[in-house]
DNA sequence: TCAGTGATTGAACAGTGTTCACCATAAGGG
DNA sequence: CCCTTATGGTGAACACTGTTCAATCACTGA
């Protein structure tokens, strides 16, 4: 069930007198055709199963048990794969309507969100990164965006910047967490991939490494070993949050909270 | 001047029976030894050159004129060439000293040096981003940083989130900025890499873009059109900055201006 | 003078994205 | 029923990539 070709006979010599082909020439018609959609998906799986790094097009055109060229006539380069995942990313999440009196929570959720769909794929964030977020499918979410920030009462400049802003937090934060992971993985045992990275002895080695530094030299980073470590990466997460949101709040004409 | 590999005899064949080497026994001594800066130095004019995409261990080995394995014995590998460019960044830099009455200033000139060194060398954000600032080489910066939220009187909790937005914001920006350029460049004369990238074609050409949008869906980006165009990078830079440090500052014990 | 040592070489290996001439299958027309 | 045509899959090839390794080179200390 793991083995994507198992029923293409590799592994058998050609035979060349039989002169019928009897598995390939039945059951080929049988498996539906290539078609984009299922490009997509198998590189999602190899992917999920591989990382970026290990993401090639042979790769995926194994895990569909096809030729790799066969995968040129649906996506015109790898470029062009990734763009598709990347833009299929924003399928998956809803777009909020601008409610002037929630403004804050609504783009709360919405970097959640976000951050959710990032780290459903491993190295999404790495995918997401490398893509200008302009293309025309995601139009939608920059309006929508742009639409809180101006019905909060935000002036244009600032509503200009917000999203930006916003965007290059949230995948330069789920980035460097998942660098974190893949280290803190690495570091443990390397063959045992199941055995997910243990964030608790990570941490206990950090706060360990920090203790240890000159004390004269690093007074602060010593002095803040404890809260580097306590905090788990949602809370982390919510608290740059929170300062993007204040600060965008100071624009504001009304006095903030 | 152009070619590296000119004084290395390429081109003509092996002639087996001449048993001295005439002119590299003699003028290889000339030439300083390889080192690891060697290395480094020569990465760095074959990125700025080519590019990320364009940077191969056989790039710089024909720009230094020797043979590609023997950059292996200074590098470990091309990740380790890497993080060598990625550390010599933040040398070129200084480390700023807290003054509690202008830790906004100082942030300010910190995040503008930062970007003004990613900017120094072409695609450095991409190689930036790949890594995440934790060596012992960055540390004192680290250190410098928190020691300016500190001061200034922010709790523990936000100054420990306060250099990684920093951190996040800065190469995000640098890294959109590049895409941009490279797009721009792309898009205008290709092979003309001298003639650099038009930036009022490039924003003209946008403006009619947004312009050109449904009106009923994109009111939004209709109506912003003009203010994403006409804000410089700089001034983008700083109104981003400017947001976070509003933001920091609302977690002062004092009331903030 | 000679051994030893470390930097440098060229060739090789496994892997990458991409292209292209071929061919097999399915549909449609005579 | 046969023949033609087109679509899309095939396998081999090309020009690369990072990395390794036995052999060789230049140069040192004895």
């Amino acid at each position: 069930m793991n083995d994507p070709a198992a029923d293409v006979p590799a592994l058998p010599p050609p035979s060349p007198w039989e002169r019928e082909r009897p598995a390939r020439a039945r059951v080929a018609p049988a498996r539906e055709p290539l078609s984009r959609e299922r490009v997509v998906d198998a590189a999602f799986t190899v992917l999920d199963r591989q990382g970026l790094d290990g993401l090639s097009m042979r790769q995926v055109a194994t895990e569909l048990g096809t030729a790799v060229s066969a995968l040129y006539a649906h996506v015109s380069s790898k470029d062009d794969l990734l763009e598709l995942m990347y833009t299929r990313l924003f399928d998956s999440f809803e777009i909020p309507e601008p409610d002037p009196g929630r403004w804050r929570e609504q783009v709360r959720d919405y970097a959640r969100a976000w951050r959710h769909c990032l780290r459903s794929h491993r190295d999404m964030a790495r995918i997401s990164m490398a893509h200008v977020p302009f293309t025309a499918e995601l139009l939608p979410h920059v309006e929508a965006l742009l639409a809180v920030f101006r019905t909060a009462g935000l002036p244009d400049r600032i509503a200009a910047e917000a999203g930006d802003l916003l965007s290059t937090y949230i995948e330069g934060f789920v980035l460097e967490e998942g660098m974190w992971q893949d280290r803190a993985a690495l570091h443990s045992g390397e063959g045992s991939s199941l055995a997910r990275p243990d964030w608790r002895e990570m941490a206990g080695e950090m706060q360990n490494y920090f203790a240890s530094l000159p004390a004269e030299d690093f007074p602060h980073l010593r002095a803040m070993a404890g809260v580097m470590v306590t905090d788990s990466s949602d809370e982390r997460f919510d608290t740059g949050l929170e300062i993007i949101l204040r600060g965008l709040a100071t624009y504001l004409p009304s006095p903030p909270v």
